[in-house]
DNA sequence: AAACAGTATTCGACATTATCGAACACAGAC
DNA sequence: GTCTGTGTTCGATAATGTCGAATACTGTTT
């Protein structure tokens, strides 16, 4: 059974989430409801601070109740916890970008990012989604599980879109433990990443490097040293998470 | 008014983030509601991806759903908040009037605007919609996504409104990423526009100059440093909203 | 200046909808 | 085996949220 408002309420936010800022009469429209009805969902979400209204036009927004409630999620994450360390250690050993990510909707969800150790500026990727297909990390999370067949955005020359291919790099992945991904989401990077996994010996979440091609590749295959140490920091976090691997 | 159930939700949700992990019998203890309410509210929940239910013990935390809007709640105020140090830059390097703009409902709305910076007469045109097809703010925009074939109105005499020849224009912009409008909306006056790329690599906004045709235009062509400013303007602002961009 | 077209908001009648509480199924402990 | 805990299902009840018209307000147009 479920409840309808809260699910009125939900595609609101979700609505709000598209646009930037949206007032009473178009959500109404959007959503075929009663301008009385959004109103009455708008307001308590106002009150509970998951929506801001525009002083001046009346619009609404999302609200800051969302970012708290949005970083309560990772520090309740228990992967992320003990990721963590491990993560910081990665970075300081490798000079590389460290992103910890796990299988959500069909994307890989980034829950820790840890930046190359120079002053370089950089943005934090906490919240976004990658595409599966085309990512190291995305490849290590499903390289067990397989991927169904399915059409696959190209974003870059380099992306592997046939089903077969895919599948095969996938068993690649399997086999060796860890999945590479070299120019496939943006040109001029390349990623390594290795699965975690749990007490269940199944993977919940995968830890990996990013950064350019120059850095982490030799004649299109990563460094050794470097996938030594992605693999040492996925397979710490799996025994810490209740794994017994195997070697 | 405020709808019980909304704030219900949300209680759970705030209980839910004090603590790591809950399970019904102690929600219906800590909020005073039966059982079976509190389930009914939480699988709803579940279903939006805003709490997920551990598989072992039937127990309740949030969900990923939370960080996705946190994140895009990000999104909505850092666009505007990272516009308006490089539209004060873009200003005064160009010596031209700057707008930022977003897509919303068919329109390009304007989000900022600084004014030309030589003490004239000027209004305000924050929360003013332009057409897409006739102003280099909404070809930005669109660029990317393309238009779909309508009737567009005739502004003036130069106004573009053959939805062919359009097309071709926008593939143009696509190609050499920025935008021109010259005496397509008002007579006189002409306009350059870059995109704004989010950390999805999709267009969130564009930002532009507008001013008088002979001030922008030499032989029917913008000033090279003019769009190399705005190109370096919407550039900076993509880095900085997390974008990577090719080259 | 006045009528207009937009807003967001309020309100009351209605019946849809969420609530309650008991009964259920399953798990682990003793 | 019982007992106590869990999460889940179900049906009767009325409280609840919904609708749609009416409102107040703002800015624009005539």
């Amino acid at each position: 059974m479920s409840i309808q408002s809260v699910q009125r309420a939900v595609a609101i936010l979700r609505c709000l989430s598209g646009s930037r800022r949206l007032g009473v009469s178009e959500l109404s429209e959007q959503l075929e409801l009663a301008k009385g009805t959004i109103h009455g969902l708008l307001s308590t979400l106002r009150d509970e601070g998951f929506v801001e209204q525009d002083a001046d036009t009346g619009k609404y927004q999302l609200g800051h109740a969302l970012l708290e409630l949005g970083t309560s999620y990772l520090d309740v994450n228990e992967l992320r916890q003990r990721a963590l360390a491990r993560a910081d250690w990665l970075a300081q050993k490798s000079q590389c970008s460290v992103r910890v990510a796990v299988l959500r909707g069909g994307n890989a969800l980034i829950i820790h990012h840890v930046f190359r150790p120079d002053n370089s500026l950089q943005i934090l990727e906490v919240g976004s989604n990658l595409p599966l297909h085309a990512t190291a990390l995305g490849k290590a999370l499903v390289a067990q599980a397989g991927l169904e067949p399915r059409v696959w955005p190209r974003l870059t020359k380099n992306t592997q879109t046939d089903n077969a291919k895919l599948e095969a790099e996938l068993q690649l992945t399997r086999e060796q433990g860890w999945a590479l991904e070299a120019e496939e989401a943006v040109l001029t990077e390349a990623g390594v990443a290795a699965p975690i996994f749990d007490r269940k010996q199944e993977v919940i979440g995968s830890i990996g490097i990013s950064g350019a091609v120059r850095e982490l590749l030799i004649d299109d295959a990563p460094k050794a040293e470097l996938v030594q140490l992605v693999l040492e920091a996925a397979r710490h976090i799996s025994r810490e998470l209740g794994a017994r691997l195997l070697g």
